[in-house]
DNA sequence: GATGAATGAGGCTTCATTCAT
DNA sequence: CATGAATGAAGCCTCATTCAT
């Protein structure tokens, strides 16, 4: 009966799935209605399951509502890190590429809809919201500051306060998270792209020292 | 025992005041916990009334939620207009007294809660983000729009895309709103009025067109 | 300051006014909506006065409501009876006499209401509910009564049960009252006096002896 | 323990008659107190089940309320009108039949409660005043006029007015339905089958042509 | 007497959670 | 494992009733 490592019987692929596509259902309306308005009727309907089948994988909504962060957030922790460890080009460059990395991988995927989880509903969910700060934000922000740092020592940024500037980059990464989930936001259309592209213009053409070098 | 022309018996002085009071009351546990996860009868026992009470006032819990939001914001806007349609100084200094004066008025009051809020809800409230977003976001973006539209033309400012820029400038006032609201913000504990000062810095930098003018 | 008997003050009469007018709106909202579905507040205003002066004049919905009843009834019940006592032509006659005056005088008036008013709601109010049988159906039944007995001991009438008969006058007779209320009526329009002539014709030719004595 | 092939569990058969015990409690509830008055909690009790699943298959009190006028009401409609299409005796039985049958089949059952429902709470609930009307007033005395014309043109019975003979007919029917939910009604114990006897004997014998032929 | 603001018990309705099958 | 009928606590809202002015 036991199978070979990889291959699994179509019901034993649906039974380990089962789990993900409740996730997933669950993470589409909790980023959509929030954590009190989401109905576990409809996420168990959306997964294709019956109510009482959640109840099976998850203790309660709370408990629902932790896995879907905490499954959404640590497979995409780190991926980032390593990416930038070991460039050489010039930290402008690497602000450049950092930023648009982070619109790709992050900002256009299904993690914005988190970002804009935590905010709304972390309020009521302090472990969580220790636990997002501890391996999201906190990480992103001293790659951030590595960046920066690392273009102040070499010269090219000029000097200014380290924390704030920081903050500073992920004011519009956040602001652009927030944009995909506000519903008027299809009023304004915003290419987020150019948006980014502005952003590193102007956020580069405030820090660099030397203002002769154009921009490429 | 002391009574002048206008002054009203305490009974009625509570009367009038029951508005505001619920009304501020409200704002507090909207903020806190969001719309659906405030309960009616708190708000009426922080605000000294009873259940019923509210109901003289408001006739529904969405009827406290726009009113909420329509008393808080809408004569910020007025406000704003005016002070800034008559200055005379340079765009640089206009920029600057805007920022500050965001953050005195709207970012450092409860007010900043209202953007959580909106945040947080405006996908169970279609009608209510509309009208957040005509009476607020948008006369908002205007204002700032104008500034640097004014500064562009007077050379003051390099020419970059100016709904760009103004969603830039933007994005670290939301982001100061939301820190006031995270859970974790007080463990990296900044000071908004220093960030205020270093995005000035920044953005002004990145901004102005004559490097060499120092800043006053 | 002790007016003339009949003479009063503008202020006293509206001050002895008030318990008619707000039994008068009562009856009408009591009629209209029942019992339950009656809000005081909206009786009150009606009759041109506050929540509170209700309560000075009726010591809750319940005793309003018998006073209602009891007030509209009192005065119409034994009017009929003295007309009737020494009636001298035949019992046709005033058979006639009594349905066409019924209509006139109770059918076609507020007691109407009331009627529909003790159908629908005195179930939860069996002491009103005594009342209204005692004071208001016996008499009446027992009026019935006695113009057919009187018919039957003339040999006008052809004998029958007495009890059914007198229930068979009475049926038409809540009938049109009900018809009064119930809001599709106007959509089969019926004339109320051709209704009762018919119903003469067709009892008085089924309990005449008689047939080929013409109808007067 | 013994099942046959169409024997289903206890539960199964719980859940199949759970609306018709729901409907049926309600109906009881409804006629004795009123819409307003009937409390879903007493229903549900009634029916053996707890407040929320009265919920699983209605979606309101109101809709309730419709439910129980439809499931009572509609399907006699047609059982009577098929009943009488073919009847080929005098019209004189015919109109006995159709007498009795109505007391056997409405008046002497829950179902008489429906009309005094009607009767508090039509004015409240005019969707519902319309579809009693038109689904069951409509018919009912359609079938009436029918009978009657019937018998006008074998000239069997004398012409009259169809209209009003129509309602006449109907009077007495409403008035039974009214006695039996009339809290003194006992007080004064009338045999219905013997007012309705007394009816068809005074009905036929002030309609009939042809007073010679005696009433069987 | 008159007012109307305030109260709070009570009913309708929702939905997370349980459990017999 | 899976189901979905059933539960009941909890929240919104109404309105008869009270009471300070």
């Amino acid at each position: 009966m036991e199978s070979g490592p990889t291959i699994k019987t179509r019901w034993e692929r649906r039974k380990d799935a089962r789990p993900q596509e409740l996730l997933s259902a669950a993470l589409d309306f909790f980023v959509e209605k929030g954590f009190a308005a989401t109905r576990l009727e409809e996420v168990a309907k959306r997964a294709g399951v019956s109510k009482g089948t959640l109840y099976l994988y998850f203790s309660s909504k709370e408990d629902l509502f932790k896995a879907v962060v905490r499954e959404n957030l640590l497979p995409l922790i780190g991926e980032a890190e390593k990416e930038f460890a070991h460039y050489e080009g010039s930290s402008a460059n690497l602000f450049r590429r950092y930023m648009l990395s982070w619109w790709e991988r992050i900002g256009n995927t299904k993690l914005s809809g988190i970002s804009k989880l935590m905010i709304a509903d972390a309020g009521n969910f302090p472990e969580i919201a220790d636990f997002y700060h501890t391996e999201f934000i906190i990480p992103g922000n001293a790659m951030i500051r590595r960046l920066l740092e690392r273009g102040m020592e070499s010269g090219e940024f000029r000097r200014i306060d380290l924390d704030n500037a920081t903050h500073l980059v992920a004011a519009p990464i956040v602001m652009l998270m927030l944009w995909k989930h506000f519903p008027n936001a299809c009023q304004t259309p915003i290419s987020p792209e150019h948006y980014v592209a502005t952003f590193i213009d102007l956020y580069l053409n405030g820090l660099l020292n030397d203002k002769t070098a154009p921009l490429p």
